[in-house]
Formats: C-alpha cells, sequence, structure tokens
DNA sequence: AGCACGCCGACT
DNA sequence: GTCGGCGTGCTC
C-alpha cells in the first residue's frame, strides 16, 4: 500500500505528491485526507494524503512514521476544491490544504539534539546537556552551541531528532465520580462530605471546577479523596465555548412582507430542487435581507442539509451572533478572528462531527467542511475583506459559487451596494437579481447634506468640524440623542512634515511615511513596524517648526474635547479594541447611553444598530477617493451609503452630514441620494472607458528585489514575454513602480494585464511563475495575484 | 524551505 | 596543506 503525500514545505520544487510506503500497522487507518507524518530529507514533517495506491515508479520508498489524524480532516469535496483552488490562484497546493482548516491545525516544528556518547566531549557541553536533555535548538543557540554540536554530530556523539509538534490541542476537563466502594469518612471531615453530598444530587459525576464552585473545597481535598478511592478521576474532552455563560433569546420567524416574499420564492424553489443558482439580493439597509437568510436557512435545515453564512469579520458583532443563536441554537457554529486558536478548533470540529449544521463566520468559513450544502449566503458581498491578500489570493464569493455548483445549492450574494462586478453579471443573467425597494416599516431614508469643507476653509474655520456639523451635533446632544462620527482613517494617519522645508517623515525601509502614534509619542511604519521616536528638529533642515498632519480618531477625540467638553465620546479603533471583548463592551456602553458621541473608524460604519442615533457625520468623505485604485469612487459610494444607514434606523428620523473638499465628485453626489442604480450606471461608464473590471479582467503580477534596477528589469522582462505571447486583444501595463515602491528594503516593480477572453494566460503565468521563482542569490521574489483586490 | 554536497580563497 | 565561504541540487 502506497501513500501519494503533499508535504507541509511551500516551495516551488516540493509542489508535487511524494509517496510512501504505508507500514502493516497504519493500513487499517490510512486513508485520504488524513494527516500524516513522514520523513523528508533528513527531517520530519507533516503531509496530507491525497490518495492511495499499489504501484509506483519511484525506489526506495520511505515509509509513513506516523498518522495524525483517525477521520480525514479534508473530505473528498475539499480535496478536490484545494485542486481547484491551487489552479484559480496559483497557490502551491499545500497552501491552498492548509487555508482549509484552522489555523490550530497547522503542523510546529522543533529540534532536539540528543547526547548519544559523553566521552571526549567538552565539560560546558556536558553541563547544557545535564541542564536539558534533549536539548533545544533555542537553547543551544542561546549558548552559542550550534557550531559546536554540529561538530559532534559529525563524530556521532550527538544527534539532532525532529519533532513534529501539533499545536491543536483538545481541551481537557478533570472529571471525578463517587466510587462503589464504601468508604467511611470521618464525621469532621466536613468539606469531604459536602463533596460527596454534591455528587450524590449530581448524579454521582461532576467536572472538578464545578465542584470546587460547589463546596468552596480546595484541591487537596480532592486529592485526598482520589488518593484513598473515595473518587475516582477521569477526564473528558470539553469545547471552549466562546459564548459562555451566555443565553440566547430564543427569536422567532418575522412574517415577511410582500416584498420580501417575492425575494425568497426563487430562492426556496432552488433550494427544494437541489439546483445551483447565484441570486444577488440588492436591498437597501433595513430592507429585510437578514430575515431572508434566516428564513431560507431555516428551509434548509428542514431538509437535513447544512448552511454556510459569511460576513465581513467587522461585521461579525454580537448583534448579528445573537440573532443566528437565536434563531438556531445549538445548530449554529461562529467563526471569525476574535476568537481564540483553541476556540476556533472547537468551532471547526463541531462543523466536522456534524454536531452543527450552520456556521456565520469570516471569510474563511467558506471551507467549513460541510457535507451536504443547502446554501451559502454572502452578507454585505461587496466587501473587500472576502478576498484574501496572501496566498492562496483567493475570493471567498468565487469559491462559493465553485462549492454550490458541487453541492447544487444556492448561493445567495446581498448587499445595499454591489460590487459592479456582481451587479453586471445580474443584469447580464448570470445572476438572479432580487430587488428589495422597500424598507421595513416603510422608513424615509436618512437626510443627506453634504457639507462643502473648501467652503469652510474660505470662510476661515480651519477646524476638521464644519459649523453645520457642530451646529447638528450640539442639537442632538441637547435632545439626548445620540451622533455617530465616521472618520476613514484608513491608510491616511497623520503623517509629520517639517512646515519649512517640506520634508515628510519617511520609513528608512518603505517608501511609506510615518504614522505618529500619539500614546507612545513615537512614529511608526504601517508596512514594517518600523517605529522611532518624533524628532524635536527636522532632520533635513533642522528647523523646529515640525507639524502633524492628517486626522487620527485620537485628534478628533481631543479636538472633540476642546470644543464640548461636557460630551461624552467613545472612540473605537483598532487601538482601542485590539482586547477580546472590548468591541462588544464599548458597543454595549454606547447602547446603554453611557456616551453621546461614538467615534470611530470602519468597523463603525457596518451592524451598528441603535434606535437613539439621529445623526451621523463623515468627517472626511474624500480620503478613499484619491487611492490610486480603480474601485476608488466605487468604495466611497459603498462607504458612505453604509455609514448613513447608521442613521434612524427606527422611528426617529435620521441625518446625515458628508464632509468632503470635492462635493462634485459623483459617488459623494449620489452617495447623497442614495441612488445605486445611477452610480453604477455611471461607474460602468467610467470602467468601460478605462478598461478595468468588469469589463475587463485584470492580473497582477509585483516584482520586488533590493536593487531597483533588478526589480525593474524583471518585471520588464516579464511584460516582453506577456506581450509576445498574449493576444493584442490583451493590455499590458507596466512595468512600473508600485504604488507602495519600497517596503522592507525591497523595491517593487508591477505589471497589469488586462484581458477579455486569455484561455492560456494561466499557465503562461504559471510558466512565468515558475521561470523566476527559483531561490538563489540574485532571485527576485514575485507575486501574481489573479484578480487583485488590492494594487498596492 | 532546509540541508548536504562540493568546489575555490585565507589561514595554521 | 586545511577550514570554511556559499552556489547547486535533492528531498518519496
Amino acid at each position: 500500500m502506497i501513500a501519494s503525500v503533499i508535504v507541509d514545505v511551500p516551495a516551488k520544487q516540493i509542489d508535487r505528491t511524494f509517496d510512501y510506503l504505508v507500514p502493516e500497522n497504519l493500513q487499517a487507518v490510512v486513508r485520504k485526507g488524513i494527516r500524516v507524518i513522514v520523513p523528508f530529507g533528513p527531517r520530519k514533517i507533516q503531509g496530507f494524503i491525497l490518495s492511495i495506491k499499489d504501484e509506483t515508479a519511484v525506489k526506495n520508498l520511505k515509509p509513513i512514521e506516523e498518522v495524525v489524524d483517525i477521520e480525514p480532516v479534508l473530505n473528498d469535496e475539499l480535496l478536490s476544491l484545494s485542486e481547484w483552488l491551487t489552479e484559480q490562484t496559483l497557490c502551491y497546493r499545500i497552501s491552498a490544504l492548509q487555508v482549509m482548516l484552522p489555523a490550530a491545525m497547522k503542523a510546529k516544528y522543533n529540534k532536539y539534539f540528543h547526547l548519544l556518547d559523553s566521552h571526549g566531549i567538552p565539560v560546558e557541553m556536558k553541563r547544557l546537556f545535564e541542564k536539558e536533555s534533549p536539548l533545544t535548538w533555542k537553547t543551544a543557540d542561546a549558548h552559542h552551541a550550534l557550531k559546536d554540536l554540529q561538530e559532534l554530530i559529525r563524530h556521532r556523539k550527538v544527534e539532532m531528532r525532529y519533532v513534529v509538534k501539533q499545536s491543536a490541542n483538545v481541551k481537557k476537563v478533570r472529571i471525578v465520580e463517587l466510587s462503589n466502594e464504601n468508604i467511611e469518612v470521618s464525621g469532621n471531615a466536613k468539606k469531604q462530605l459536602m463533596i460527596i453530598e454534591e455528587l450524590k444530587k449530581s448524579g454521582g459525576k461532576l467536572s472538578v471546577p464545578v465542584l470546587k464552585e460547589l463546596t468552596d473545597a480546595t484541591s487537596a481535598v480532592i486529592k485526598t479523596m482520589i488518593d484513598k478511592g473515595i473518587l475516582i478521576e477521569s477526564y473528558d474532552e470539553q469545547y471552549r465555548d466562546p459564548f459562555n455563560q451566555r443565553t440566547f433569546d430564543k427569536t422567532e420567524h418575522f412574517k415577511l412582507t410582500d416584498d420580501q416574499q417575492k425575494a425568497i420564492m426563487p430562492i426556496l424553489e432552488k433550494v427544494n430542487s437541489f439546483e445551483q443558482q447565484t441570486f444577488l439580493l440588492h436591498g437597501v439597509t433595513g430592507s429585510g435581507k437578514t430575515e431572508i437568510y434566516l428564513q431560507t436557512i431555516d428551509q434548509v435545515l428542514k431538509q437535513d442539509r447544512q448552511a454556510i453564512m459569511l460576513v465581513p469579520e467587522i461585521s461579525l458583532t454580537p448583534q448579528m451572533v445573537q440573532r443566528f443563536k437565536g434563531r438556531f441554537g445549538d445548530q449554529v457554529a461562529v467563526m471569525h478572528s476574535g476568537l481564540s486558536v483553541g476556540e476556533k478548533y472547537d468551532e471547526w470540529r463541531k462543523i466536522h462531527r456534524g454536531e452543527v449544521n450552520v456556521v456565520v463566520g469570516a471569510r474563511s468559513a467558506i471551507f467549513a467542511p460541510f457535507k451536504r450544502l443547502g446554501v451559502i449566503i454572502i452578507d454585505e458581498e461587496h466587501e473587500m475583506s472576502y478576498k484574501q491578500e496572501d496566498s492562496p489570493r483567493y475570493h471567498a464569493r468565487d469559491v462559493a459559487i465553485e462549492r454550490s455548483n458541487r453541492h447544487g445549492c444556492p448561493v445567495i450574494l446581498g448587499s445595499a451596494t454591489p460590487s459592479l462586478e456582481s451587479f453586471a453579471r445580474a443584469k447580464k443573467g448570470n445572476y438572479h437579481l432580487l430587488e428589495l425597494e422597500y424598507r421595513m416599516n416603510n422608513q424615509d431614508m436618512p437626510e443627506v447634506k453634504v457639507v462643502d469643507m473648501r467652503e469652510e476653509l474660505r470662510e476661515g474655520n480651519r477646524s476638521m468640524f464644519s459649523r453645520d456639523l457642530l451646529e447638528e451635533v450640539a442639537k442632538r446632544i441637547e435632545k439626548k440623542e445620540q451622533v455617530v462620527l465616521f472618520l476613514n482613517r484608513r491608510g491616511y494617519s497623520s503623517f509629520i512634515m517639517c512646515r519649512d522645508c517640506g520634508t515628510v517623515m519617511q520609513c528608512p525601509h518603505c517608501e511609506v511615511s510615518l504614522t505618529y502614534h500619539r500614546s507612545k509619542e513615537s512614529m511608526k511604519c504601517h508596512y514594517c513596524g518600523h517605529e522611532e521616536y518624533v524628532p524635536n528638529e527636522c532632520p533635513e533642515c533642522t528647523s523646529e517648526h515640525i507639524r502633524y498632519f492628517g486626522t487620527g480618531t485620537q485628534k478628533v477625540e481631543e479636538e472633540l474635547f476642546k470644543l464640548m467638553p461636557h460630551v461624552r465620546t467613545i472612540r473605537m479603533d483598532v487601538d482601542t479594541t485590539s482586547k477580546k471583548g472590548s468591541h462588544e463592551k464599548l458597543l454595549n456602553a454606547f447602547g446603554r447611553g453611557e456616551a453621546d458621541i461614538l467615534l470611530g473608524t470602519q468597523m463603525i460604519a457596518k451592524g451598528l444598530d441603535f434606535p437613539n442615533i439621529t445623526l451621523v457625520g463623515v468627517l472626511s468623505a474624500d480620503t478613499m477617493l484619491h487611492l490610486p485604485d480603480f474601485r476608488a469612487s466605487e468604495k466611497t459610494f459603498q462607504l458612505l451609503t453604509q455609514v448613513s444607514g447608521r442613521a434612524g434606523r427606527h422611528e426617529k428620523t435620521g441625518e446625515v452630514i458628508i464632509q468632503t473638499y470635492t462635493p462634485e465628485h459623483f459617488s459623494i453626489e449620489l452617495a447623497k441620494s442614495q441612488h445605486y442604480e445611477w452610480f453604477y450606471q455611471k461607474e460602468m461608464m467610467m470602467r468601460k472607458t478605462a478598461q478595468y473590471p468588469p469589463f475587463y479582467y485584470i492580473s497582477l503580477i509585483t516584482i520586488s528585489h533590493e536593487n531597483v534596477n533588478k526589480a525593474a528589469g524583471v518585471c520588464s522582462e516579464i511584460a516582453d514575454i506577456l506581450k509576445a505571447k498574449l493576444t493584442d486583444q490583451s493590455i499590458i501595463l507596466g512595468p512600473v513602480a508600485s504604488p507602495i515602491a519600497r517596503i522592507q528594503d525591497k523595491y517593487r516593480y508591477q505589471c497589469m494585464i488586462k484581458y477579455k477572453q486569455e484561455p492560456e494566460l494561466k499557465s503562461l503565468l504559471k510558466k512565468i511563475l515558475d521561470q523566476y521563482s527559483h531561490t538563489g542569490k540574485d532571485a527576485v521574489s514575485i507575486n501574481i495575484d489573479v484578480q487583485p483586490y488590492m494594487m498596492m
């Protein structure tokens, strides 16, 4: 019996299967889809069995060392999906396999030195081994002993062993139960009597933490009783429960409006007929998309099938989880980055074992190992977070459609502001377009006001708040209503510039300006992590006139305090929400009315739904507009529409104020009137002229190297290859320096391919990848993103 | 990716 | 004459 294995080494030359002999004693468990540990060269590494066969052309097979799983972790569907993913994204097969599993299942490797023969080895070395045996690589390195050890290995005095460590561990809880032997306990032993009492009450078996809680007994008491034989201890597997101690109120079906009913019918039809169909559910905020999702899932569950519901990371709020857990209870697993590695592993195991039938999660939940998918839903379909930015660079939407084809089930893409690509496909009839035209309860859309900040400046207002905004904020607070202020800080946090010579403080390793962080009085590079103190004088001209530009949330908070010291503000950004659960805490506090203003970045644009919010202010609408990205207008429109949706979701009508320096830009004008269709028409015209998606597909090749000329040279070679091999209907742009021309001392050049039809492109790109991804001194690093979302 | 093997410069 | 630099090639 021979197993073909993909080993855990992401490298060009290793990106294929290696055959191994299956030893007799493992033949019963070895199947495709299980993980194994195999010898590979001098070391031992983890691998995935892709297939089993009886013959091979390879001589001198090595045997599989051990198996990691009893049950396959990847079923046939996911194995073949990984092949598809590899082809689509041009990634290594091992990366495609790994991305489907929780991080906890990634192997860790350790090296140990074992002393074989202590005769004639240096005293210090002996001492090292006395302190630690086997000796870890880490301590050996710390004592600068690696070189000597190498020598000793050559003389067979020391041996190096490779150990594969599994980081995934199952949480165990200690259980004690009463033994049958009725051993006398003295009347003095009150705690012991209590323990026996409690155990009897609860059927003779309890976990140690619970028992301690109930009786206030110490570990010593329990240990004594175990030693005496009164109690028997054992261990039980336990799931880490991220929602421990939380109850979810059962929620019931809403009666669907006619509008919703009309939308859900075609979906249910496909659910019932087991047919693939991609639906685009277009409905403004508050039009009741979620209820459609819930009722579709309900139908799927009735058929004993399963559902995946994807939401953008930042909108996976407790409110959202509440809604799903409330409706489907224990049938729901939740997967998002806020969970610990162990918690994610446990949620995954619930899915794998078939203990849940619904998963609500961020991007990677698209790989949930369900066997009978009945529907896949992607909420906020247009969100960028569905595209993974590192290898495998997949888009969850594409994976969803691929999986739905294999399972014969519908996909629902939901959004108030669909991506142009999706809307265009829906218009063409590739997707089935479903429109929800009315808001539930027939609320009015909030009134949107655009303030021209240039005007403000002309009138002498140099602050970041327009007079209109300040006035409105004051009004709301007086009425005891709440305000949300939104600052799109992403990529444009404060930078520092010398007012005399105009020098902007830059990262020494990247072509990026440094970001000022008030809390540490330091400047950080967002790309390489470089950090330095704020200089007292300009490094170029020694002037002391240094000015802080740009506006971060911290600064807004301060300014706000200066202007209205009595107003209570909650700030939400990466800095204040990095701690686990802090996101929820802040939102809850705001919901309870403990603050008047919620000030934040992207993350507050979604999901937030409090009845008392009547004003939403966007401090600077155009920061995103000027990014070097053909989707800049689209993103701006989406964001502004999204943010506006936060105001007046309930009885009180809301107002939105958008501050901008370019009020005449169509994406701002149309966000004001909330007219998606017009925006779509206008933007489509722009895309057509500029030859961008959805009219053309694009692929982006990025070359990076320490030497500018090398990077530019290789990039130019590649451009030439492309020009020579591709049809003349394709457009090759570049080579040009990447918008971020240098990261971590590596210069970056890129080349963009725009094409409509290019059947040979994938194989050509693969060839290029092969040709240029050799390892060596002057090797460049090459990245290819098929359908990129980030142009930087 | 690691790691071993192997071929040319500065040392005992 | 040897130690050690890192270029090249292999891992079932």
